[in-house]
Order: C-alpha cells, then sequence, then structure tokens
DNA sequence: TGGTATAACATGGTAATTTATGGGATTCAA
DNA sequence: TTGAATCCCATAAATTACCATGTTATACCA
C-alpha cells in the first residue's frame, strides 16, 4: 500500500444516457489500492457532490470520537448529516460509476461532470458551475493570500 | 526516502512538438529515490510552472487539515486551487515527462524550457521570461539583502 | 597535460498500451 | 414483464513506453 494519497488535477468526464462517468484513471489507481468503492455524498456548502476514500470518513468519526469537547452541537449535526447521505460506490471493469438521482440533481448534472481533485476527497460539479466557482475561489484567495497560519488564525 | 534533497542549478531544455522536456538528470536522481513522478501545478505568483515530490503536498495536505478543520471554508477554497490544479507527471525511460496544454499556456512555454532550482521546489520557465525574472529579482535583494532574521520579523 | 575512449544525456520518431465512451446483451427485482 | 442496473465488447483517441541517434560531458591513459 502506498503512502500518498492525493486525488488532484481537474478532468472533464461525459455523462451517458444511463448516467455513467468514468472515475478518471488517476482516481482509480489511488481507490484501488485500498478497495474498489469511493464514498460520495451531497457537499454541505455547494452544488457539488463530494467523495473519498471509507477511510477518510472513518476518520472524521475518529476525529469526533476523540474531540467530542472541541465540536459543536452544529457541527455533529453536520456529521449526522454526512453519515445519513454517504453511499459506496463501486466501478465496473471500465472503470465506471453510477451516481444517484439524489447526487446528480443536487449537483445539477445532466451530461457532463468535472472532477477536482482536493487532497483527501475529491468533488464532482456541473462543468458551468464549477467554471464559475474556481473563478469566485481564485479571486477570493488572491485577494488575501492565506498562510497555513494566518488560515488557523482566522477560524 | 533520503532526508536530505535540494533542486538546484538552473537548466535549459528544449521542448518538443508534444510537450515532451527531459527533466534535468539532477532532478530525476533526487525523485528517483521516492518513485517515478513528480507533481507540477501553475504558480499561483508568477507564470511559470511549479513542481516538487508528492511528499511535499502531501505535508501540505497534512498541514492544511491540522490547521483548519473539515469543514473549513478556508480549507475547502485552499483544497480546490492547490489540489484541483496540481498533476503527477511520470517520467519514461528516457527521463521526460509531457507538461499539459494548460501548465505551457500560463508558463508561455513553447519550445525551451528553464528549469529553476529552489530546495524543496523547482520552477519551470519561458526562457525569456525567466532572464527578465532572474534581473528583477538579483536587483531586488542586492537593494535590500535580507537575512533570515528580518525575513522572520516581516511575517 | 593533451588526447582519446567511454558513458550519460537530450532529443526525434514510432510502436504499444491505456482510457474514455458508446452500444448491446444479460441479469435482477419490483 | 418492464425498467433498471450490471456486465461485456468494440473503437477511437490520447497517453505512455520503447528504440535510435547525435551531442555533450566524463573517465581514462599516454
Amino acid at each position: 500500500m502506498r503512502k500518498i494519497f492525493l486525488f488532484m488535477d481537474t478532468i472533464f468526464n461525459k455523462v451517458d444516457a444511463k448516467g455513467r462517468v468514468s472515475l478518471p484513471s488517476d482516481y482509480r489507481a489511488i481507490v484501488k489500492e485500498l478497495s474498489t468503492e469511493i464514498v460520495c455524498y451531497r457537499s454541505l456548502s455547494a452544488p457539488c457532490i463530494e467523495g473519498c476514500l471509507e477511510d477518510t470518513l472513518d476518520k472524521l468519526a475518529t476525529d469526533i470520537e476523540n474531540a467530542t469537547d472541541f465540536f459543536s452541537e452544529t457541527q455533529d449535526n453536520l456529521t449526522n448529516l454526512i453519515f445519513g447521505d454517504a453511499r459506496r460506490f463501486a466501478f465496473d471493469s471500465t472503470g465506471r460509476i453510477m451516481l444517484s438521482e439524489k447526487l446528480l440533481k443536487h449537483a445539477q448534472i445532466t451530461d457532463a461532470a468535472v472532477f477536482v481533485g482536493k487532497g483527501r476527497k475529491f468533488q464532482i460539479w456541473n462543468p458551468q458551475n464549477w467554471e464559475k466557482e474556481e473563478a469566485r475561489i481564485r479571486a477570493e484567495v488572491m485577494k488575501n493570500r492565506p498562510t497555513l497560519k494566518t488560515a488557523k488564525e482566522a477560524e
């Protein structure tokens, strides 16, 4: 098992009439090291789908257990939403997954999708929506370039 | 992985019609200690490509996780921008990588590139642009020579 | 020190492989 | 038995691995 798992890059893929999408090969390579499935859920903060390895959600669960006093009730509620929403998705022999109606609707995805790497996680966007979102983020980050230090203080 | 490695020197290489460039052999020697790949992304502050080992980004991912919480908006923005842009680049048996259109365009590279060592990272420049940038940096540094002490205080 | 042999490297071209994607067949369940 | 989900096959395009050559740098020897 490799030590490093990072979902990266921005990949545009088609969604066919059956709702099938190819998981980018880079992503598959990562997933295959650990299992045959990814976990997806509706993002709580944006009109997109979030995906990760089950390990990542497991780590989140552990973090909550170890820092119960740190987490507020609202954050606790958020985790409930995530675990209640999340589902495993396996990919077939050609590397495609079939996303659910619920997820596609939330992300407004019909015939094309963009996979955006986020390190331990990734997101799946409607291409037009992502284009706007990327511009927004870039503008915001450039306006006040964060350091890890200020990022922490800003919270 | 070796503990000590530094990307150094400035190396000029050609870029062929397919976007292939030889990674300088010194750089390859460093990369080979750990894997067969480097990670490249568009610099946030200059018209050039930045490259490093995946370890370096993995460390960044961990730092972001530790500095912000799972639901942080800051974390969202940072990870989208950095990991959404980065990509792995493997080199073939002759030591070449194939840079993407996106990266080449950002750095205005067409038929030649300059690799500039930066310690843990390195940059890839359009030769003319680098010539100007190097002159600019040198002039600036000479004008007001920084020390590590003042650099730290300035934060 | 000078000259030559050797190895390493950058670079051009081509073959082989992988990937994304469409379509059809098969299975399963309501 | 109808609709949906899964599996399998085909293909075009993009990516990657491989081979060949000239050039440069290095090592070796007289």
